[in-house]
RNA sequence: GGGCGAUUAGCUCAGUUGGUUAGAGCGUUUGCUUUACACGCAAAAUGUCGGGGGUUCGAGUCCCUCAUCGCCCACCA
């Protein structure tokens, strides 16, 4: 059956991995359509920025995405995992404008908004989806024939009618409010878009001169220079320092205007002074007092934050920062300045722009989102969305009981522009699908909806509503939904909300919050820092196997990541282990008819030993299936490398040398057994490391040409050999042994392949016999070349001095009279018989707690009765060896 | 100010509902071309589980408290 060229000494993943990728392609492997034979398992990949190329970040949340849709796949289901990318408005723009800035000296401002636009799709059409070309190289298999982007018509549709509907509703409306604006993009920004980030700054406190030349009151701010919006100043009405100034006027320096001095709630008497300058247009607070006591908003800022004609002759134009220094000069000079404080505080950042936002008031549309917070609030309430960590559900309900409208206008080009238009003629307001057909000079709004606004309707809109597909229909709502934290109020929150409203159904079953990727120093990565090393530079290096292994091994449940490229030798060496277990097996000849089960006949002849490796298969696939079902991905990848590593290839692949090598029917079942432990774990791998798992299952002829790995079944417990606990204890006891001589002969420093006479004191008959059956086994894992057994005590006078190891099956001894450190072996034994000792008498006062032996549950108490008297034993054979050694 | 998380071997981290003498990988030390694998094999060493208190027959695990670090939200004229 085997026709493949012998493998090679060390797996090289690169032409596996480009060989295999386009073939799952081809063959149409991915793809997912509605079948009412299987149950449908659907994800929508969190679409990256069109501008995006491939971070650590996505490598981690495709991978996990990629199992789960590779395991759902072999365990039978309909799967189909919808690809796409995000028109990421704002970033996308000014990568865009800086990109025709470059190469061709030209951008926005001369383009016109129609061309630009038609040069973003350009753009978008030539370096656009870079990212998407970059996870097929992670393997990912989404179904890429249904790859959308959020701009695409029937996406638009969606955006469009979810925007009229919402607008009917009473929910969308256009209103003058405080909002974020971002100087670099010149728009408006949503709350969530505003970072904070604790810089150094300072404190200054101006003298305002009352009016009639009396005095000055003294304010605080930490922005000088929007006090040219200035409109009164405010104390508290319970202020007795300042209570007979209320209603008087000071005169606003550098200004030729007189505000007046109010009384507030919002002046606190025990901060700064107690008095405070109000300028509704800059100040969220502000802005209410201005309300309340129906102060002029005076906006002094243009939209690239310096400062307008509002300000001033000697300041129109300047630059927000230059403007605030120039005040600070002049009232200095003035005498004005009564002192100023270095301080640390809080200053909200453009979250794209990455400089200080301005809070201004202005004309912007908002979408309240009280009414349909309420049902996604529900659906994590009672369970029918769950999230993963739960704790993430408190972030959740903190932020959706406490909501607020949500800015949805953004003053650029690249997005869905807002369907609405403005009648010039008579003040009219149309909100519709298509431009209105009533007569008059309608005029579309200018601006384009926030990025998210088509991002939150992404598990609906992908699958083509409003139209009613037969995808809607079979795969939503989708099964597992896998993002970061970070995201949780810009889209989870809000697909949830929408897929309540428009689908009358929550979008997903369950939410997997990723961990978050840091240096080694616990860093985030970033491009300025230069610590984020490149995905694709790393796959060359190690294989998109290994650092897909690597990234799910060393993530940490719902903690943050400590990534660094060197940990992909984890998955790089555990492929290179698997390859060469493969390539042990294939030396001994060809594929065995039995590696998909095996026949009851073989399973009635099979050894301890592997019945022991056929017990510890099952195990790992109960904690895998487990594990993945309760989205503990690391505590999989960890079950599979020990069971490879440790249990497969250090111990069973090292037993089965004996019946190997007796040839005949005892190869013939050792072969079958290797086959059929090897077929199930590359299966119980395949999500994992999808391609090397395919490579050996075809090397090994397990699947033939035309055949994948991708829809052979999931491996599930196998009862054929059902364990009995008695008998894997015996041959957990006989390893312990081999180890037990191989320390020996390490204390000794005898080459491991130094061939020695080991004696073995069997504890009783029966363990003597097992052992004598096992005694070509055990020769073979402790590399000796003759084994003696007993039941009568070791005698020195015999066979010389010789240092032992007590096991549980028996002693066992290094017969070495010539060599023996009688010091050294005696002392080694002085404190395992003290060890020994203190851990019986603990253990004694434990038995003898009568409170212990009531209340612990009676398997607990017999355990520990069991294991006092196996410690006694081996106490008193510890005590027997060293009044041998004299 | 509110919330969440972390603190276990030199490093990075496991440790499901409390129940043997707390584990792994890397690193370190020693010895190895043994019928796949030096991307390897065999063996070894290293811990008052952040401090303190409590509950319990029994605490790394549950409760309280303190400390340090990190994240999120709110506020900061």
């Amino acid at each position: 059956m085997s026709t493949h060229e012998p493998l090679a000494r060390a797996y090289e993943p690169a032409a596996v991995e480009a060989k295999w990728f386009p073939r799952w392609e081809e063959a149409g492997n991915f793809h997912g359509a509605p079948n009412p034979d299987k149950k449908a398992y659907s994800i929508v990949i969190p679409p990256p920025n069109v501008t995006g190329i491939l971070t650590l970040g996505h490598v981690l949340n495709n991978t996990l995405q990629d199992i789960l849709c590779r395991y759902h796949r072999m365990k039978g289901e309909e799967v189909c995992w919808f690809p796409g990318t995000d028109h990421a408005g704002i970033a996308t723009e000014a990568r865009v404008e800086k990109y025709l800035r470059k190469e061709e000296n030209t951008g926005r401002d001369e383009l016109g908004r129609e061309e630009f636009i038609r040069r973003v799709w350009q753009w978008k059409g030539e370096f656009g989806g870079k990212i998407i070309r970059q996870l097929r190289t992670l393997g990912c298999s989404c179904d890429w024939e249904r790859e959308r982007f959020t701009m695409d018509e029937g996406l638009s549709n969606a955006v469009r009618k979810v925007f009229v509907e919402l607008y009917r509703k009473g929910y969308i409306y256009r209103g003058q409010r405080m909002i974020n604006w971002c100087p670099v993009a010149k728009s408006a920004l949503s709350d969530e878009e505003v970072i904070y980030k604790d810089v150094a700054g300072k404190f200054y406190h101006f003298r305002y001169p009352l009016s009639d030349g009396s005095g000055y009151l003294v304010v605080a701010t930490t922005r000088p220079e929007t006090m040219f919006g200035d409109t009164a100043v405010a104390v508290n009405p319970a202020d007795e320092r300042y209570k007979h100034l209320i209603g008087r006027t000071v005169k606003l320096p550098l200004t030729d205007r007189e505000i007046p001095i109010i009384a507030d709630e919002h002046a606190d008497p025990t901060k700064g002074t107690g008095c405070v300058k109000i300028t509704p247009a800059h100040d969220p607070n502000d802005f209410e007092v201005g309300k309340r006591h129906n102060l002029e908003v005076i906006n002094v800022m243009n939209p690239d934050a310096t400062l307008n004609s509002r300000a001033g002759e000697q300041f129109e134009g300047l630059d927000r920062f230059a403007a605030r220094e120039l005040c600070v000069k002049l009232l200095t000079e003035q005498g004005l300045v009564e002192k100023i404080e270095e301080i640390r505080h809080a200053v909200g950042y453009s979250e794209r722009g990455d400089v200080p936002i301005e809070t201004l008031v202005s004309y912007q549309w908002f979408c309240n989102m009280k009414e349909l917070a309420k049902p996604a609030i529900e659906a994590v309430k009672s369970g029918r969305i769950k999230f993963y960590p739960e704790r993430w559900s408190k972030t959740y309900f903190h932020w959706m009981e406490n909501i607020q409208d949500w800015c949805i206008s953004r003053q650029i080009w690249w997005g869905h522009r807002i369907p609405a238009w403005y009648n010039d003629d008579n003040g009219e307001v149309y909100v519709g699908l298509e431009a209105p057909t009533a007569p008059g000079r309608w005029r579309q709004e200018e601006d384009v909806l926030d990025t998210w606004f088509s991002s939150w309707l992404w598990p609906f809109s992908i699958m083509g509503w409003p139209e009613e597909t037969p995808e809607l229909r079979y795969f939503y709502p989708t099964c597992d939904l896998v993002t970061g934290p970070d995201i949780i109020f810009f889209w989870v929150a809000r697909m949830i909300m929408a897929g309540c409203e428009f689908m009358k159904e929550v979008p997903f079953r369950n939410v997997y919050f990723t961990s978050i990727i840091r240096d080694e120093q616990g860093r985030k990565l970033s491009k300025s820092l230069g610590n984020s090393p490149d995905p694709l530079d790393v796959i060359a290096t190690y294989g998109a196997d290994a650092l897909r292994f690597t990234i799910v091994y060393i993530a940490p449940v719902g903690m943050d990541i400590r990534y660094s490229n060197e940990k992909c030798e984890i998955g790089k060496t555990f492929a290179n282990k698997l390859w060469n277990a493969c390539r042990f097996r294939q030396m001994q000849g060809d594929v065995s008819a039995e590696f998909r089960e095996l026949p009851p006949e073989l399973v009635a002849k099979l050894s301890g030993d592997e019945r022991w490796m056929l017990a510890k298969l099952d195990a790992a696939i109960d904690s895998v299936n487990t594990a993945i079902a309760e989205f503990r991905f690391h505590s999989a990848a960890h079950e599979i490398y020990d069971l490879v590593w440790t249990s497969f290839c250090d111990w069973f692949i090292e037993a089965e040398k004996v019946p190997m090598r007796s040839g005949g029917a005892e190869k013939e079942r050792a072969l079958a057994v290797l086959d059929y432990a090897l077929y199930r774990i590359l299966r119980l791998l395949h999500p994992f490391m999808p391609f090397i798992t395919e490579e050996l299952a075809h090397q090994m002829g397990f699947l033939a040409d035309g055949e994948t790995i991708m829809y052979q079944p999931y491996p599930e417990r196998d009862a054929c050999a059902a364990a009995d606990p008695a008998e894997l204890d015996r041959i957990d006891g006989k390893f312990e042994l081999v180890r037990g001589g191989r320390f020996l002969k390490a204390s000794y420093n005898l080459p491991d392949g130094k061939k020695v006479r080991f004696f073995i004191k069997a504890v009783d008959a029966d363990a003597r016999a097992f052992l004598e059956s096992e005694k070509a086994s055990l020769m073979s894992l402790m590399n000796a070349e003759g084994i003696e057994f007993s039941l009568a005590d070791y005698d020195p006078a015999v066979h010389g001095a010789a240092p032992s190891q007590v096991c549980r099956l028996g002693t066992v001894y290094l017969p070495l009279a010539d060599l023996i450190d009688v010091a050294a072996e005696k002392s080694r034994l002085e404190k395992q018989k003290k060890e020994l000792e203190g851990w019986i008498a603990g253990s004694r006062a434990k038995l003898s707690n009568e409170r212990f032996l009531a209340k612990a549950p009676e398997n607990v108490v017999a355990d520990a009765r069991a294991k006092l008297a196996e410690m006694e034993e081996k106490l008193a054979r510890t005590v027997e060896l060293l009044s041998s050694l004299g």
